[in-house]
Parts: structure tokens; C-alpha cells; sequence
RNA sequence: GCCUCCGUAGCUCAGCUGGUAGAGCGACGCUCUCGUAAAGCGUAGGUCAUCGGUUCAAGUCCGAUCGGAGGCUCCA
């Protein structure tokens, strides 16, 4: 055996090592910086701990908390050392699965009699997890047989449950054996691997919450306790973490919803259904107004449509088969059964089918803002963004199969359009494809109208993922996702072909061959929901609303009573410009009101005294701008106009 | 729907191991009439989410219901 093996790293440069060599001395060798930061190896495009010994021609990269593999073990390790914790402090605790995610980690534990986690739980197993972390105890793979495994792991059922099954190939190596992993004393954990050497490089982390988690996610299992934490490589990093998490509670819709007075969710009218209070609905005048236009624009026509049907028209939609859970219940008037609607599409349809249509008339495009109910789970509802009752911008457009390809392409930029208008800029969609089993529809429709829907996408030039087999049965699917001002991804947008309710309903035209011919049909929502889009808007400028869609654009404030009845004037000529203004009279003082005004928001508070009245100007303090006096005002007025219509110019 | 947690004045919250409620902001009233992020004083306001139970006694303990939060599941 030769005494000197040569491994190969990621830009191609070779280094020669002593035999028997691991992992770890490799990133010693290359440097002590590295040799610190090392986290785990990748030798041979598989993952290994830094112990492993390396072979002659093995290609190595050595993985550090820079890289999203590294940041998922050092969170898979922490997941370890939380694990031990609670095992060390709870005797006859168990443990279940506890795998990175997304910003950390989580584990779920079951408790000896039902017993839970409340916060300072958290607190005293934090404090055991520094203990262990401050210990450094190395992290030690062990391969055995599931045999073993099962006996060592006898005293926890889920483990084992685990060991048998080999179903999560994220726990258990998919080989046959099994590997485990050993740190300080006696604690011992199931895992796949590979860990960071040791407990000692783990420690910029934090635990969250704990939380309730069904065992292998299956509501018939047993409800296990999880508690989640979040891990980042460094103090730093987990600092700016927690401050994003502060900075996307401080916009939380919720809460922003009340402060400005927005919309409220009366308990008496029950969980998931809100009000529009005068400041919330001029801003939801704004959307649908800006929307009505855009539309109509598109060669949109618009329709209105009751909130209740029969429930023949469900069955003949499908909906009752397919979507009855999420219906409201039903309603016994006159010997029939009525539903509240779910969806507006069946409608629609009723609309086209009114009477014999021509290919001269399609594209059809029906549009209505059409309030919706649905039965969300109690638990799944959530202010805004999920409501029981609201309203899509709603459109089907029934169209040739020749047409389809141009109408979704243009489609796509319409949506895209609107959406930069309400100041989005990044847009990701995904494309969802042929479910593998239950579907409707010919293959070559599936394949023409998936096509099509790559086309647009290809066109458009953003970026997409494909959800192979993730559309729906009736049809495939593009969701739009935009990211928001901190960088969250809301899905809003989404554009269906839909094969199923032309043909369930029988839809026809005839075609210029004087023949009848099945249209195709296309579901498409811009906004989506009304509400849960203004949640976003909420949530995506933090409540400090672009001029356009300030429910006040401009409070004008008398510098004392004897500039009453100027700052009326003020007012009144904004208002006759259309503008929303408001006069906030001088029964405090100043300060306060100009306090107040910036607590709201408000993009332009104006000043106006003695100075004003002489000159005819007013003092502008605008949002995020310094103060400038003795501004006529003609020329603010063409600022504001300026400032509003700048949302049209993206 | 399931699990955990939570629900005290309009809002934000305090109220130790059970002994019949407090603050700040806001509202209202009076004073101040003021040039760019909170003037001063005073007053009112709570069957402690609701219902039931334990107890001599419940905001505090128990149960149910309603509502909320975070998860799980769901979101064709």
C-alpha cells in the first residue's frame, strides 16, 4: 500500500497526503483558517464528516458555514445537541425526527404522560444546550446493523418505528445499515449524518417555540411536541435573523390593519371574515378602480353574478365532488338546495352558455370582482391572507385551441404589468404540469396548453420552476409569486387552463367551418383575492402606502385657528384635483399633529400660517423628505400629480 | 379539524403562591392659540372573552364554548 494518497480539490489542483490521511487534516493542510471553518467534506459528491479517512483520488471539497450545505449540517447538528438536551433533562422523554429547515432546525419529542413544553422549558434547555456546546464534545459516527440499532434504540419507539420502516431515507442510510451518532456521555441519536466535529462549533442559535406536530405528519398519529430554533453560522447572522423576524412583525398586517384604522375582524361575525373600515376601503377603491381599468383596457368585459346557486350547478361544475369540504353548508329554500359560492367560474360559464357563440366573439373575456366564501380550517385561517370570505378579480377567458398560445402570452404580461404597477419587481412562477393519475382531458390538449404556458413563461423572461404532475385535474397552471420588500415570497397571481368545466358544462361555438366546437377555457386572478392582496400591500410597504394608494394623501394643518379657514381652502382646491385630503384643525398643538399625521403615514402633511396666507403657499413636510416652506401651491400640486401618476411609468 | 399557548378599560400591558382591579396612551372636559414627531390639569371608562363548576372566597383553579397566535393537516 502506498504510504501517500493524492486527492483532488474543486478547482482542479491536486495535494498529496500522507495515507490514512481524513478529511480534517486536508483543510489543515490547505490552511488553518479553512481548518477552523471546515464543517464537513464532500468527497466524492457525497457528504462526510471531516473524520473521514480519505482515499487516493478522491475529489474533496471542504464544506463551511458559507455554503447552504454547511449552514444544513451545523442546523442538523444543533438539531442533535437539542435533542440531547431534552433527553438529559426530562427522563422519559422521547425522541422522534428532528431535521434542518429553513432558517434552523426543529425536533419532535414526546413527553412522558402528555406532558408539553411551555417557555421556560425553553429557557432551561437552551441553557443545557450552551452547557453542551461549551463541553465540545466531538460528534462520532457509528455503522451497524438495524438489528443493533434496535436494540440500542429499544427505549424509543419512534426510533425504532424509524429503523424498521427505513422509509425516510433522511434518517437512515439507504444501504441496509445503519448509522448512529454518539456525543458526551451516553447520548446516542439515529442519524444518516454527517455532523460537524464536534459540539464546540455549534452555538449562534436560539430555540423559537414549540409547537404541536403530528408524528410522520399523519393526523391519525400521535401529536408530538416540537419544539423549533433557529442556527446560523455566526452571532451576527442570527442577530440579523432575529431582525428580520422583528422587522416582519412590526409589518404585520394585523397589527398595521388596526394602528391605520384599516379593517378589523369583529368577533361577532366570526373567525376569517373582515370589515372595511373608510380608510381600508378608500384603499381598496383605489385597487379595484386602478384594476376595472386596466381591464377594461384589456378588452375585459364585465359581469356580475349572484353569491348563491343550486346545487345542480355544483354537481354539473364538479365542485360538490371535488371541493364540498371547503363549501359552506348548504342553505333549504323552496324544495331546493342553494349553495354560497366557492368560485365564481361556474357562473361564468352560465354567462357563455346564455346563448349560441361564434368564433367571431372569442377571445371571450368575463371579469367581475366576485366576493367568495370559503370554509378555511380554523386553524389555517389567518387575517387577510386567509380569510372565509373574499373577493377574486376574477376572469375566464374562453378562447380557441389556436388561440390559447397568444392569449396566455398576453396574458402573462397584463399580469406582470399590474403587478409592477403596485410596486412588485420580482416575480418567480411556477409551472404545474399533468397530475401522474386523475386528470381530464386529451394528452395532446394537456401537452398543447402546457406548451403554451411554457411559451409565455419563456417569453416573459422570468425565472420558473416546473412542478412536474402539480396541476390541478382539470388543468395545468402558472402561479405567480412576487417577492416582497423584504424579501418574502407571496404566491399572488395564478392562470389555469382548464379542460374539464368546457366539457362538463358542454360548452361549444361554431366555428368558421359553420361546425360546433369545444372552446378551451382559462381561470386567471391578478390580485387573486382582493383582501389577502392588500394584506400583502400592507405587509410589502411596511403600511407606508405610495401616494396612488394612500387612503389619505395629504393632511393640511392650520398653524393656529385663524388658519382655519385658509387650510380649508387648501383643502378644498386638492379635493376638487380629486385628491384625498384631510384637515387636521388646531385643537393640539403642532408637534402632536404632525406626530400623528407620520404615526399614519401620511405622504404630505402641509403646514400653512400667516406666511402661507400672505404668499399663497403651503410648508410641505412629506414622507421621508426634509421640510420645505413656502411652496406654492400650484407647484405642489404638480409634484403630487407627478408623485401619483408615478406608479404608471414602471 | 388536531396540538400547544393566549383572551384584564378603545389600545398596549401590570396584577406573587385564590382574599372581590391598576398604569400609560387614547376618549371626553377645561386651560393653552401654538411654524414642523407627544402642552397642562381634570373626568369618565372594566359583570377581568362567554357560560358552567370547585371554594367561605376566583381575574387567579377546573371544564366547555367563542375569538386569537404558532405549528400540524389542508389549500382540486
Amino acid at each position: 500500500m502506498a504510504d501517500q494518497i493524492t486527492i483532488t480539490l474543486p478547482d482542479g489542483s491536486c495535494r498529496v497526503m500522507a495515507n490514512g490521511s481524513t478529511a480534517a487534516d486536508l483543510a489543515a493542510d490547505i490552511g488553518p483558517g479553512l481548518a477552523r471553518a471546515a464543517l464537513v467534506a464532500e468527497v466524492n459528491g457525497i457528504e462526510r464528516d471531516l473524520a473521514t479517512t480519505l482515499d487516493d483520488g478522491d475529489e474533496v471539497a471542504i464544506v463551511t458555514a458559507d455554503s447552504p450545505r454547511g449552514l444544513y449540517t451545523l442546523r442538523h447538528s444543533t438539531a442533535h445537541v437539542l435533542a440531547q438536551a431534552v433527553l438529559d433533562l426530562y427522563p422519559g422523554a422521547t425522541f422522534a425526527i428532528g431535521p434542518p429547515i429553513e432558517d434552523g432546525f426543529y425536533y419532535d419529542f414526546a413527553l412522558p404522560e402528555g406532558q408539553t413544553f411551555s417557555d421556560e422549558d425553553l429557557e432551561r434547555i437552551e441553557a443545557k444546550m450552551r452547557e453542551i456546546v461549551a463541553a465540545d464534545q466531538a460528534f462520532e459516527r457509528h455503522d451497524t446493523t438495524a438489528g443493533e440499532a434496535l436494540e440500542l434504540f429499544s427505549a424509543h419507539p419512534y426510533k425504532c418505528e424509524i429503523i424498521r420502516s427505513k422509509a425516510d431515507p433522511g434518517e437512515v442510510s439507504t444501504e441496509g445499515a445503519v448509522s448512529y451518532y454518539s456525543n458526551g456521555d451516553s447520548f446516542v441519536d439515529l442519524c444518516r449524518g454527517p455532523h460537524v466535529p464536534s459540539t464546540g462549533r455549534l452555538g449562534a442559535f436560539k430555540l423559537m417555540r414549540v409547537a404541536g406536530a403530528y408524528w410522520r405528519g399523519d393526523e391519525r398519529q400521535p401529536m408530538l411536541q416540537r419544539i423549533y430554533g433557529t442556527a446560523w453560522a455566526s452571532d451576527k447572522d442570527l442577530r440579523a435573523h432575529l431582525h428580520r423576524l422583528e422587522e416582519a412583525a412590526r409589518r404585520d398586517h394585523r397589527r398595521l390593519a388596526h394602528e391605520l384604522d384599516l379593517v378589523s375582524w369583529p368577533e361577532e361575525l366570526g373567525s376569517g371574515l373582515a370589515v372595511w373600515h373608510p380608510r381600508g376601503a378608500a384603499v381598496r377603491q383605489v385597487m379595484e378602480d386602478y384594476s376595472r381599468k386596466r381591464h377594461a383596457d384589456g378588452d375585459y368585459q364585465f359581469v356580475y353574478t349572484p353569491h348563491i346557486a343550486k346545487s345542480g350547478l355544483w354537481e354539473t361544475s364538479g365542485h360538490l365532488d371535488y371541493y364540498a369540504d371547503s363549501m359552506y353548508p348548504p342553505m333549504e329554500l323552496d324544495g331546493a338546495t342553494y349553495y354560497p359560492k366557492p368560485m365564481n367560474c361556474p357562473f361564468h360559464v352560465l354567462i357563455y352558455k346564455s346563448r349560441q357563440r361564434s368564433y367571431r366573439e372569442l377571445p371571450l373575456r368575463l371579469f367581475e370582482l366576485g366576493a367568495v366564501y370559503r370554509y378555511e380550517l380554523s386553524g389555517a385561517v389567518h387575517g387577510l391572507l386567509r380569510s372565509r370570505g373574499f373577493t377574486q378579480d376574477d376572469a375566464h377567458i374562453f378562447c380557441t385551441k389556436d388561440q390559447t398560445v397568444d392569449e396566455i402570452s398576453s396574458l402573462l404580461d397584463f399580469v406582470l404589468s399590474v403587478l409592477r404597477a403596485f410596486g412588485f419587481g420580482e416575480f418567480e412562477a411556477n409551472l404545474s404540469t399533468k397530475p401522474e393519475e386523475k386528470y381530464v382531458g386529451a394528452d395532446d390538449d394537456w401537452d398543447a396548453a402546457t406548451d403554451a404556458l411554457r411559451v409565455a413563461l419563456d417569453r416573459s423572461g422570468i425565472a420558473y420552476e416546473l412542478d412536474e404532475g402539480g396541476g390541478a385535474f382539470y388543468g395545468p397552471k402558472i402561479d405567480i409569486h412576487v417577492r416582497d420588500a423584504i424579501g418574502r415570497r407571496w404566491q399572488l397571481s395564478t392562470l389555469q387552463v382548464d379542460f374539464q368545466l368546457p366539457q362538463r358544462f358542454d360548452l361549444e361555438y361554431v366555428g368558421a367551418d359553420g361546425q360546433r366546437h369545444r372552446p378551451v377555457m382559462v381561470h386567471r386572478a391578478l390580485f387573486g383575492s382582493v383582501e389577502r392582496f392588500f394584506g400583502v400591500l400592507i405587509e410589502h410597504y411596511a403600511g407606508a402606502f405610495p401616494t396612488w394608494l394612500a387612503p389619505v394623501q395629504v393632511e393640511v394643518l392650520p398653524v393656529a385657528e385663524t388658519h382655519d379657514d385658509y387650510a380649508v381652502a387648501v383643502a378644498g382646491r386638492l379635493r376638487g384635483e380629486g385628491y384625498r385630503v384631510e384637515i387636521r384643525p388646531a385643537e393640539e398643538s403642532l408637534g402632536a399633529r404632525i406626530r400623528k399625521a407620520k404615526v399614519e403615514k401620511v405622504p404630505y402633511v402641509l403646514v400653512v400660517g400667516d406666511d402661507d396666507i400672505a404668499n399663497g403657499t403651503v410648508g410641505v413636510n412629506a414622507r421621508g423628505s426634509e421640510v420645505e416652506r413656502g411652496v406654492p401651491v400650484d407647484r405642489f400640486l404638480e409634484r403630487l400629480a407627478a408623485d401619483v401618476d408615478e406608479h404608471e411609468r414602471v
